[in-house]
This record gives structure tokens, C-alpha cells and sequence, in this order.
DNA sequence: GAGGTTCTTGGACAGTCGTCAAGAAATTCT
DNA sequence: AGAATTTCTTGACGACTGTCCAAGAACCTC
């Protein structure tokens, strides 16, 4: 019984190989979730992203709550992980704002379905409690990356934020998920305003 | 076959009996959405909401995504009369300031379900063409009332608002749905920090 | 290569979904 | 009042869902 326990098999001894075997499952829930949107994503549909058939995720996953759990905590890392490695080691402070507006309008662009994703998950954790730790912690990492970001500029003017490390965030926030919706309506001044903000943001919140 | 088709049904005689069966059906409909989310609604759910049987949804509309759609739009003239209504009649800039964060805190507080359901639709909508254009006209009904505030507030104090519409929205949606997700998570300092966070923002956007 | 373990498949299950149609019930009209 | 029409209920349908399982393929060790 113990080869169909997942959780129980999970700590074992190749254990590279089933972990290895569940992040890439996970990819495939995070590919088609990014696809379809939350509420449209069967695990039949998951399993068709990729190379197996839907009666693995139950060898790997002990039922559908833990696999999307098990990728809303992957997403998380990814996300952090690239958070983290946003650059700021501008030296001049509208070289900085330039950066920080380009950076997010590139991101916008060319990971858009990830990013819906995350706005859809993010909802979904105001009805399912189960998904509220996760997507708090995310939030928590980009909250801190838009800090750096506004407390670096304000260094480099010879200033110091004039608000909270929560509503400079939730400012940049809006900001994004804004120019997202409209990038996704195929709005062509969406890229360019999202620039244009992020500069009048960081002039405006310091 | 008229008596069944809902489309030939609704322009005729008396078709007030008609649209507030279409109105009441599509306010139990909010109701479900708001208590359950977009991903788990279904029309039996919706129907034990109501007074009536499944059966008769598909008296009143085509198929869901007529409701469905319908709903949004119900919703969004619920939104436009709610913000047109939101009084700026305040005489001095602190006194206009504790207002809008009081307003905002008091419908988070007591509309906590409708409001993570906009956020449920929105998130929606950007997977689903056929809800963008009604999310749209929400969308810009809100930026209006916001734009009112934010002007109303800098000519108190003698000023021009130094952010564009867009940009003023952006950032109190991000910090209203910043302040939703932390009430529904049980914070109790959330409506003090969406407080604190609006008099913050109208005094840095001007 | 044989035997045992691990992995994967594909089908079956019970339940729910949107949809529809037949007829009962309620209402309106004459 | 009865007839005609509108409104609503009930039960069914095919499709889809998450879940589980028997069977076999693939892999590894000896």
C-alpha cells in the first residue's frame, strides 16, 4: 500500500526522482492553470499538458487540493526567486525609475498568463482558506521588492519614503494588475503608461 | 415556441413582470457568487438561493453565460449608483480625507462578499473576452469616483492632482483590495491601515 | 534472464454539471 | 365559469468531474 501513498513514499529513499516527478506535474497544473484560469482547470486537462495520463497526479499528489496547493507553493518560489533577483544597482534615481518601469512592463509582457494566473489565485484565496497562507507569503515577497526599489530611489534623491512599506505596495500593485487587464485587452498605451506610473509612483510616494 | 424563448419574451407586453423575475433570479445568482466565488457556482446552487427550481433559469435566460453576464451587469449599475452617491461635500481637505477613508472602510467592512466578488469577475475577466467590457465600465465608473475625491481634495488645498486618473485609481484598488484581502484573513488592523493608507495616498498624489 | 519493485495506463465509479422537455400549477382572458 | 396562456417543477439526458483500482509496462537487483 505504501507504493500508492504518496505522502508516505514522498520521504523515501530515490527520493530526487518522485520529488523530481511531482514538480514536473506541477508545471504542467501551473501551464494549464496560466491557460484556462482556476475554475476551468480539470485534472484531465492538467494531465493532457503533459506526458502522462490523468491517473498519475493520484500516484504523486493525494488528491487535486494538495496538487494545486503543491503548485501555488511552487509558483511562490518562482516568484520570489525572481523577485529577488530584480537589480537595483542603479546609481542615478531616474535611471532607477526607468528600470524599475521597464522591468515591470517586460515581465507584463512576456509572462502575462502568469501573471492573470496570479491575480486568479489571489482571488481565490479570498473563498478558499486553504490557499490564504501561500498567497499571503508571495504577496509578502513582492511587498518587500517593491520596498527595496522605493527606498533605494529615495536614498539616491536624499530622501525617505513618505509611506508605508504596505501602501507602496498595494499602490504598485494596482498599478500592475491594471496595465495587465488592459495589455490583456490588447490596450497598446498599456505598456507605456505602466512606465509612465511606475515613474510618477516613485516621485509621488517619496 | 415564444413562451420559452427568453430573448423573444423580453420585449413584450408586460415586461415588467418579466425583467423583475430576469432581476430577482440574477440578485440570488450575486448572491451565490458572492458567498461561494465564480469557480463554484452552479445554476442548482444559484436556484436553492432563490425561491425557485433549477428549471427555471433557463425560462428567464438562454444558458449561463446569459445570467452570468447579466449579473455582471447588474452588478456594475449597483456599483455606478453606489459611487455616484459617494458625497464629497466636505468644506476642508482633512475633514474630505477622513470621509473617503471612512466611506471606504465602512463598505469593506459591511460589503466584504460583493467586493472579493469584483475581484473574483475581474480576475475572470481576463480570461474570459465576453465579461472584459462590462468589467470595463465598472472599472471606469470607479476611476471617476476616485478622480472626484482626488480632485475635490487638491483644490481644498489649493493644488492640481500630480498623477494622471489612471494612476489615482490604481493605487487606491490596490489598497483597497490590499485592505479586503487582510480584513477577510481576519486582520484587525486592516480598516485602521486602509484608513491611514487613503489620507496617505490623496496627500501624496497631489 | 528471473523476480521484485516502482511506475503508468486506461477504464470504471459515483457524483455534479448545463441543458432540455413534458407536464403541473398558476395566472390571465373571455 | 371555462379556455388559453404564462409560469414553474420535475425528472431525465449526456458530458464532465475527482477518485480509485486492476492490470501491465518499465525498471532495477541479483
Amino acid at each position: 500500500m505504501t507504493s500508492t501513498d504518496a505522502v508516505g513514499r514522498a520521504g523515501r529513499r530515490p527520493a530526487d526522482k518522485f520529488e523530481d516527478r511531482r514538480r514536473q506535474l506541477a508545471d504542467a497544473a501551473l501551464q494549464t492553470l496560466a491557460a484556462l484560469g482556476y475554475a476551468r482547470t480539470s485534472l484531465r486537462e492538467i494531465a493532457s499538458h503533459s506526458d502522462f495520463s490523468h491517473g498519475v497526479l493520484h500516484y504523486y499528489f493525494r488528491d487535486k487540493v494538495e496538487l494545486i496547493t503543491y503548485c501555488v507553493q511552487r509558483f511562490k518560489t518562482q516568484c520570489i526567486e525572481r523577485y529577488d533577483a530584480v537589480a537595483t544597482h542603479a546609481t542615478a534615481a531616474d535611471a532607477l525609475a526607468r528600470d524599475a518601469g521597464d522591468g515591470l512592463a517586460a515581465t507584463l509582457e512576456s509572462d502575462a498568463p502568469m501573471h492573470r494566473l496570479w491575480y486568479d489565485l489571489r482571488s481565490q484565496s479570498m473563498f478558499e482558506e486553504s490557499f490564504r497562507l501561500d498567497v499571503a507569503e508571495i504577496d509578502a515577497g513582492l511587498e518587500r521588492m517593491i520596498w527595496r526599489i522605493v527606498t533605494t530611489y529615495a536614498h539616491l534623491v536624499g530622501r525617505e519614503p513618505a509611506c508605508t512599506s504596505a501602501t507602496a505596495y498595494a499602490a504598485f500593485d494596482g498599478l500592475f494588475q491594471q496595465a495587465l487587464m488592459r495589455h490583456l485587452a490588447r490596450d497598446p498605451a498599456a505598456l507605456d503608461d505602466l512606465r509612465a506610473g511606475t515613474r510618477s509612483l516613485l516621485e509621488r510616494l517619496i
